[in-house]
DNA sequence: CATGAATGAGTGTTCATTCAT
DNA sequence: CATGAATGAACACTCATTCAT
């Protein structure tokens, strides 16, 4: 089955390319996380890695797609965890409780990885002066939030807004999130479940019809 | 007399020098929010102050000083816009008010200064990675805010906390505060006076008692 | 007189720039002819300049830029030299005796300068392989000569060409004179006055009327 | 039999080694034609032979053992071309005119052969900048054609020359004969034969008795 | 005081070469 | 035999810092 071994072969191969291109991907991010994205160069991630610089380059066209490829992980990661919860059956009060309590989650078992994110996104900006990955502070991160805050405002589970209120209170909800990325970052024994159960509170008193 | 002409002169040389330090912290403010802390090079500095960047190096002993000025500068500015403001005879939930209300205007009327200081605090790190300006993230900035509740507490104009809750509702605003930091850059137009009213309103329904 | 001394500043400035430049460049073709272009390295060419590497980067954009003004300096020097020789008055035996005789002496009093611009014009490609200063080796170069074999041919000095005959001849004239470039860098004690006479003789033989 | 197997086995293997090599080869010079001396990397070369990089270091020794297989093929092509060719029978003035129209026919029919060779011998210098294949340039080349040269001298088909003047007539024409292998790199349409009449025409002239 | 000039360490990247499989 | 993977030296370039004028 000369066929068979040759897709054996080459699965195997490409198996292991992204083995080592996921291995170097993970110490790009242990790396930005230990020094920063400022000191995160290619020699440190190297070492990290116990490898010599010039592998990254080999794995990875420039230091550029290595981070883009961190950028992209997070958000794969993220879609997928959170694309599939987005229930309209759910009423929004539940809903808006399961999209803290997911993110929290989210974010503690991927803390790194969400902060390196954050790093590279913040940190990332064009000969210019622009943001690279602009897209990632875009309305759009805000439209779930908002929709669901709608949604409670006409099934009358939420109190009234207008938009812009609406916008406000997403972009709270979302700064609060990202808060929490940082915060576990710094202070790795914070007690996440009761993190959750507070903002859960501080959420549900803050949209409740009077 | 000649006390007297050298004395004028040292306060004039003085005068002079503390100016050419301001118009560089100035510049170097301005590049950091035009480029980023990354990227905000001393050349780049140099070019928007229409210096050479010998003239940076004469005036700071480095570029780490430089850095560290802006932060003293922000934290002296916030100290003084603040410290003042700080009175134990408002009620517990007119402090609160105040404390948003003037956090969001100071933001507003100090938006470089307060993105480059937020740049530079979360970028500096030392060689081993640990963050230069460590201080900055640490406890005591929740300390008014967790005071402030305690008032509300104990005078029953707010709900009842543990002091883990307190905490995480500090965060909160203090995380709705920063975040605000950065959306008033990449959104200059945004309504501060409605932003300040919603963020009243929040925190009100948040805090308030059944 | 203020602006007399700041004028003086301006121009010996600029001249320091320029003397410095004009320096680099100089050890750059030194370096070219002493190495060759793939080994002529920034570091090759700071060391014979007796500077570090970031001098060269201080002074010239890049490596590219720095070549540039190699080939730059030649097409310069060039045209001053034979612009003013190509004169309408001079009958065409003459002026290609001319031709042929300045360009010699050009070569041997800049045979440094020469071979350099020889070196980077036929090493120097694009990424994509298309040479760099292709329009260095069009047919421009071959028009005067051209011009004079027609001059000749039509005032009876010259035996009759075809427009194709024409241009071959111009292109073994200057291969000859491409080849004295290279010839005197291998036999730096090469008789040029002797070259000359040769080369006149040559080409007075193959351009004459029974 | 096992004796002959193993020679047949030896001879096979020898001959298929042989045909990858030839096959390198072959790539090297298209690589070396296509994007010049300075980027034709082991790499680029693996490229347009569709084998990996490592391929090419297990069938030559290293880089530099390639590159003189390109020199070495050129020069044994070119001797087993033009040796046989060298005939005392002919006339001294048939002679020369074969040399040309033969030289130029090798070098319509090898161009990338006899390009690639151009660029490596005028590329290739050892680390002292000692040209590592000078012996190309040396003065052995320019022999037969000295010596045709002086054999019509003596049997007064040619005109009279010096030591020295031959000497130069013979540089001339190897000139005109190498500026013709990048011309017909540069434009591949040129017309061949047309070339060859006018460069034995001109050369005719150049040597006629008075 | 201010400048342009220079330095040298550090960065990302390329590449010939080596090697285990 | 052939491969992909890895190495390490070399490269062009950037930049904070120093210094003579």
């Amino acid at each position: 089955m000369n066929t068979d071994n040759e897709i054996t072969k080459l699965k195997k191969v490409t198996f292991i390319e992204q083995a080592r291109r996921s291995q170097i991907i993970e110490c790009a991010i242990d790396t930005i996380v230990e020094i920063g994205y400022t000191q995160a160069s290619l020699g440190e991630i190297a070492k990290r890695a116990n490898v010599s610089k010039g592998v990254i380059s080999y794995h990875f066209s420039s230091k550029d797609e290595l981070f883009e490829q961190i950028v992209y992980k997070y958000d794969e990661l993220s879609k997928s965890t959170f694309l599939p919860q987005f229930d309209m059956q759910i009423p929004p009060k539940k809903m808006m409780q399961k999209y803290i309590k997911s993110h929290l989650h989210f974010i503690e078992q991927n803390r790194n990885l969400v902060y390196a994110n954050i790093e590279i996104v913040s940190n990332t900006r064009t000969k210019e002066g622009k943001f690279k990955f602009a897209g990632k502070f875009d309305e759009r991160i805000l439209e779930p939030i908002e929709y669901i805050l709608l949604l409670g405002m006409k099934d009358g589970s939420f109190r009234r807004f207008t938009k812009l209120s609406r916008r406000i209170l997403a972009q709270t909800i979302r700064n609060t999130i990202d808060g929490f990325s940082l915060e576990i970052i710094r202070n790795p024994d914070v007690d996440v479940s009761e993190y959750i159960k507070e903002l859960n509170l501080i959420f549900d008193l803050s949209t409740r019809v009077d």
